[in-house]
DNA sequence: AGTCTGCATTGATCAAAATCAATTTGCGGC
DNA sequence: GCCGCAAATTGATTTTGATCAATGCAGACT
């Protein structure tokens, strides 16, 4: 039991993905989460530098406990672009056949992920009913999440890309859903990869959302919602007025 | 045992998901498959219909037995993105929660599908370990596949974007990754709308990509690929000469 | 305090794709 | 085989955002 309290203490314990209910470790029983985090490895890494390849190698589930982690695809001509973002709570399955390049993950943060192995990730999801639960619905999450985010690729405007990060970003960060100040948390060009833009015209979007009025910047990385409502419309892709006219 | 025969016969006899063995139903036992049908709305949608809105209301679990479904959403000055396409096998859950709207359900081609209830399909997930297995890894592919789209949606140019969209109709149109001949399925307008292009710049792409002598257009939808490994190196984003200098 | 260094911003061009407006082309029905 | 029509193509023009090139700024380090 001694053991059994320290193997826990040793990894496990304080860790995010265990202490909030809502997250794949606070379904665990002690026994399986001692049994799991003999299979897992809690890494930090630091912003800008990826995930280690070896590590992912060997244990290709990735679950973010703190930070933002991007899935970083580099086509062969320097192009960059950030496919999907990873933030806190989110279960990364990098087990892939076929042809196209898998991509690497990326700490677009400073940032804290646990990788686990496939086997004893997929015994959890075999064995256990609530783990299996969460598991599928972070899946489904991803899901809908993409597909909200192929439409702001597809056909939405610099601007209304920008005011569906900006909520992407609240809804992520830790105050939630009601916070006024929401941290943008990437750097510019890494919003830029991640919302198929340049760093230039972020810049621009984010004054062109201030000159209407939608936001305020507080320093490079804050931004405080002044009409959530006319931004939510913007982000949804009303047109949007040109600002008010004199 | 007659009327679990004919029960079966009703409505899964023949069906794709049951005879192709890496799909869903192709997983349960007959009594499974007699419940699961008690429970489950085959239907044919016609190209350009919705899915019909009560019967996803009832049935928000979709699998697509043949043709192409697109998740469609139309912002509201009236551009039209598809976030995603599903073909034959994938399984479509549109649970979800949250602001965005969630989109619907187009028919690109005649499709058929079938609409499961949450019930069914949940109690399948849980006891059935070989039906979760394929449902789970058809939703680890949706995401890895939407990863690759916005790839191609937040950096890839017209041409590129094309070329993708070839790769993906051949592998998953019936013969698999072999065929020379690619059916390209969708119109112009819609490829356009799942490629975030306009239909003229689709026109235009795969004009280019004739010239540079990578595909050969047979009639209106159906494409000839001449050099699959330069399309493909073009889909994956190596920039591609400016075709054949004098 | 002073410099260094990465980011962010700004401004001036440029190019790709969108838009607008006709045609043209196939294809299903007679 | 010939219509009729939706879909596809073509061409001219405009727009948006990318690109290129500085400049500005704030925090880290000495």
């Amino acid at each position: 039991m001694d053991n059994m309290a320290l193997a826990i203490a040793d990894k496990c314990r304080n860790c995010a993905l265990r202490t909030d209910d809502a997250l794949i470790c606070a379904q665990l029983s002690t026994g399986e989460l001692i049994e799991l985090s003999s299979h897992s490895t809690p890494t930090n890494v630091d912003r800008k530098q990826p995930v280690n390849a070896r590590l992912v190698d060997r244990n290709p589930i990735i679950a973010i406990v703190e930070g933002v982690i991007g899935l970083q695809h580099v086509l062969k001509d320097g192009r960059r672009s950030i496919a999907a973002l990873f933030w806190r709570g989110d279960i990364v399955d990098l087990r892939r056949d076929g042809e196209r390049a898998p991509g690497n993950l990326v700490a677009l943060t400073p940032a804290r992920i646990c990788s686990l192995s496939v086997e004893s990730y997929d015994k959890l999801v075999r064995d256990n009913p609530d783990a299996r639960a969460v598991a599928i619905s972070n899946m489904r999450e991803q899901i809908h999440f993409a597909a909200d985010h192929s439409v702001d690729l597809g056909k939405k405007s610099a601007p209304e890309r920008l005011a569906a990060f900006i909520f992407e970003c609240r809804r992520r960060q830790l105050g939630g859903d009601d916070c006024q100040i929401v941290d943008l948390a990437l750097r510019r060009s890494d919003i830029a990869d991640y919302m198929g833009l340049q760093p230039e015209t972020v810049s621009r979007g984010l004054k062109e959302l201030e000159r209407r009025e939608l936001i305020a910047l507080k320093g490079r990385s804050k931004v405080r919602i002044l009409d959530a409502a006319a931004l939510r419309q913007l982000a949804n892709g009303t047109p949007g007025k040109p600002a008010t006219p004199a």
